[in-house]
Order: structure tokens, then C-alpha cells, then sequence
DNA sequence: TGGTTTCGATACGAACTAGTATCGAAACGT
DNA sequence: ACGTTTCGATACTAGTTCGTATCGAAACCA
């Protein structure tokens, strides 16, 4: 043993890469990018990480932060403050979030890696709105077959599609009339009959 | 005038282009693999569309297909047809919609001609859709203000959003079961107070 | 301090892509 | 039948990317 691989330099190129994953996108991601940012070499990044698919993917990985998670007591509340998170969230930051989607979606299709990766940050999406549902399916605010699989599975899509469609499809802002309907939609809708 | 350009020859290209963004997709379309595919030259290809962005943006026009657009006179009887038509899809065809889909959200988003061709196929999705809701809400089946923008927006997110949640994005199947939550989620969740 | 390994820099090879140039052959209009 | 234009084929330029090779300098452990 002599001399260590650089934490620095291996911090500075991962944090490089995930400037590219938002600024440029997943398919825009190459290594000579990520130099051009870090001024890290080439080489060392090739012996940090032995390829670029590998950076890419601890790129992203890095990238992935954990939805809050709100338990207030009320199915109402609950909601309330989802959509409040969701309305406070800045512009650039959903322009990105649009961004490493997209990407991520396009990437899935013949990438087996990105895939894994898709349906990890999809999975961190859904968690908490079946936490939500659960607990409201629990305290018969909801009917209970909503409350576990596979029909909660159905309701989940139910509650985040519609802000799929319009944040990271449409690309249209969101408005407080929005989650108004939203929520009354889900208060009605997954009614017990 | 000597010899008119060969509508064979630019058949079976556009054709080969199209099955070049089926089976691979937007991102990784190229004007080799139309060649490759069609057996038509290079030349003849650049001779016909200028540049390899003219020839991928008429060859994903073409798949952009209607949407049935049911008219039925009763709400309930809409969203059923609009089910049964999105149960009777084929799953390879379900597979190229999303392909074509991913393609074009991630082009978009730094190339303005694909992301028109985006809205264009957007639009198409959500045509059908705001003409049942206007309709029902002429009817009197669901509040007045979901027929009408802004809110019909909305609505249509509301009714569009599960779909592309369950279909586009989770990569999963649709089965009758969510079908049937979606309708009574809409029926209820769309009522007047 | 000495030996080993990583570092940055530069250059390079291989593969792929957009688009152009060239050329003989074939097809069409007149 | 003749002239014009498109056709397919091939080669080419230029640019991009991944990944490797090389090399002197610098950093670290013992």
C-alpha cells in the first residue's frame, strides 16, 4: 500500500456527474462532461468507477431523496400536506426532477441497470402515498380493500397520476385549485360504497 | 423534368423509419439503420428529407394514430368504452406507445421540434377525454365547472393520470379491476357537492 | 527517506454518426 | 431515342464518445 485513491477527487467528479444528470440529462451523460466539470482526468475516473455506466448510475443513485412522509392522524391532512410539499417544491428543482424522469423512463427501455434505477426512484415516489392510504384504510376513512394490495396498488395510481400527468408530463404548473380537486377526488372517489 | 423521385423508394423508407422508432426508439434513431432496414441509400434518404431530424419527425407523425373518441350519451357508458379500448390493446403495441412515449418526453425537453411533436400526441390523448367530461357536465352527471376550462384541465388530468401512471410509467398491466376503480373514482370524485 | 501508487495531462484507437462527394446505371419525360 | 435526374453503392470528412496507454509529478505508507 502507498498512496490511497483521492477521496477529493472521487467526491469531486461524483458531485460533477450529478451536475450533468441534472443540467443535461441521462442520455446527455458522457465522462468527458464530467471532466470538463471537475477537472478531474479521465483516467482516474476510469479507475474510480471502470466505466462510464457506473458513475452514471451512482450519479442518479446520489440523486434520489427520500419523499417526505406525513402521519398527521387524518386522511385529510395528510393530503393537505402533500399537496403543500408538492406546491412549495421551487421551479428549478421540478424542471430537474422533469429532466432525470425523462430520462430515466427512456433509459429503462433497453438498460437493465437504468431500469433498476427507474423503479427505485418510482418506488420512493409511491411509498409514502400507500403508507398514507394504509393508515386511512385503518381508520375507515377509506375503503378498506384500498388499504392493501392489490387494489391499493390501483389507488396509489389513482392519487399520483394526476400529478404525473400534469407536473412531469404536461410540464404545467401546479395550482392550489389543482390539489383542491385532487384531494376532493380522492375523499369521494375511494369512499367506502 | 426528367425522372420524379421514387415515392417507392421514400415508402419504404419512412417505413423502415418507423419501425426504426418502434423497435428502438426516438433517442436512438439513426439514418444507418433506416439504411440498413430499407436497403435505401444514404444519398436517396438525404435527397428526400434533408437531414436525419426532417425524416424522424415525419416517421413519428405517422405513428401518432386517433384516439376513439366515444360518444354514447351516458358518462358510465364513455369511460366504459374508453376502458374496454384501452383493455383491448395488444401488449406489443402497449410496448411501443411507451417507447414512442419515453422517447419523446426525454427529447423534448432540449429539442423544441420533438417536444411539438410531444404536444401533438398529447393532445391527442386528452382530446377524447375533455369532450366526454364537457359533455357529461352539459348533462348534468358531473359538476358544471369540470366541463369548462380551467378545471376541465384538471379533470382531464384527473381522469388521464392513473393511465399513464399504471400503463406509461409503472410498466405494468391494466386489469378489469382498474377499470372499475378508475370509473367509480371518476363518477364520485367528479360529482357535484 | 524510499518505494509504490494515484494523480492530471495528453495522446491515441476503435466505434459510431451526420452529412457530402462521386460515379455508373437505370428510369422517366418529351 | 435522347437528355436529365434519381437511384444505389462506396468512400469520405468531421465530430463525438468510450476506454486505454503513457508519463512525469505528487502524495502517501512504512
Amino acid at each position: 500500500m502507498a498512496r490511497p485513491k483521492s477521496t477529493e477527487a472521487r467526491n469531486e467528479a461524483l458531485a460533477a456527474a450529478g451536475g450533468v444528470v441534472v443540467d443535461i440529462g441521462v442520455g446527455g451523460f458522457t465522462v468527458d462532461e464530467v471532466v470538463r466539470r471537475s477537472g478531474v482526468a479521465k483516467t482516474t475516473i476510469y479507475r474510480h468507477w471502470g466505466s462510464a455506466q457506473n458513475l452514471l448510475f451512482e450519479a442518479v443513485e446520489q440523486l434520489i431523496v427520500p419523499e417526505p412522509e406525513p402521519n398527521t392522524g387524518s386522511l385529510e391532512a395528510d393530503l393537505r400536506e402533500m399537496g403543500d410539499f408538492m406546491l412549495g417544491i421551487p421551479t428549478d428543482i421540478k424542471v430537474r426532477s422533469r429532466r432525470i424522469f425523462a430520462g430515466l423512463l427512456e433509459g429503462s427501455i433497453d438498460d437493465p441497470t437504468i431500469a433498476e434505477l427507474f423503479t427505485r426512484l418510482h418506488e420512493e415516489r409511491r411509498r409514502p402515498v400507500a403508507a398514507i392510504l394504509t393508515r386511512a384504510a385503518e381508520r375507515g376513512e377509506i375503503d378498506a380493500r384500498y388499504g392493501v394490495p392489490p387494489d391499493l396498488d390501483t389507488a396509489v395510481d389513482v392519487v399520483v397520476g394526476p400529478f404525473f400527468s400534469r407536473v412531469l408530463i404536461s410540464d404545467e404548473r401546479l395550482s392550489e385549485d389543482d390539489v383542491d380537486v385532487w384531494m376532493a377526488m380522492i375523499r369521494r372517489g375511494l369512499q367506502a360504497d
